[in-house]
DNA sequence: CGTACATCCTCTAGCGGCTAGAGGAGCAAG
DNA sequence: CTTGCTCCTCTAGCCGCTAGAGGATGTACG
């Protein structure tokens, strides 16, 4: 097995930043590697199949902590993966009601600008409903 | 002018924990006010008007930096609110973005979800999408 | 063999926008 | 006078990194 390679190769092999991969060390996502007589960090092939799969994860907007739980999981290939169905409805909906957030402000600051005929900022619109704020929706 | 209040009314007031008027004097978003003898602030109405400015600005989803701006350009009336509107439409155009990153992986975490047959972890197309994740789109 | 430059190491601090807590002073009511 | 509230300042923590200091090691070339 001379697949043994080095923090800057394992992070081109997957897109991670080098930084970043030492976070993840330090936070538990990766295991602590094995290191050269020199005390650097050295890798296998586990460690580029896991952290391309910690990538993914983050890409999909994955929190760090439920990733955690997503790596435990698929440790145990034997069980059932309802757990893992949960993590990610759990995260769907969390995304969901980040959109639903955001296109509540969109129509807010939409429609504060539609009303703004731009001209001096004492009749400004936009000044205005900030200062004032007649219509306030709460989400939730 | 008897209208001095303490930094307590002024929170109930507005709706800002008192941490936070404090942060934001901190970070230049509110003045520092004056105090009493035992050093306590005492804020005016201007306070009060300012502090709910800066609240409806970030329920909106503004910037602090984006308000210091506001903020700056509410005290000049007479000029043409052009920079005003600015300011709304980049931020509008920060919430269409975000929005849109969000709906892709609305999507991709929905699909993700529904191709899981919900058996064995080994089986679970979850933990292979993070895995392997075949198909990437970025959007800008 | 030296020397330049890349890569690696650890450690600390910073980003935004707060929030929480320690540890203390002051003030009003019973 | 003591209880309990508000207030003060200061520091540290949240998330997920990122940047930089300051140093050791590795590699390539003359």
């Amino acid at each position: 097995m001379s697949d043994a390679i080095p923090i800057g190769v394992l992070s081109q092999k997957t897109g991670v930043k080098v930084p970043t991969i030492r976070y993840y060390e330090g936070v538990g996502l990766m295991p602590e590697p094995s290191r050269t007589e020199a005390n650097r960090r050295l890798y296998g092939a586990e460690a580029v199949d896991r952290l391309r799969f910690i990538r993914h994860a983050r890409e999909l907007g994955f929190e760090v902590d439920a990733i955690r739980q997503l790596l435990d999981l698929s440790d145990e290939p034997e069980k059932s993966c309802k757990a893992v169905d949960a993590i990610a409805r759990h995260h769907l909906s969390e995304i969901r009601s980040r959109i639903a957030r955001l296109r509540a402000l969109e129509r807010e600051v939409q429609r504060m600008l539609a009303e703004c005929a731009c001209g001096r900022i004492s009749e400004c619109r936009v000044i205005d409903v900030l200062s004032h704020k007649h219509y306030i929706h709460h989400d939730k």
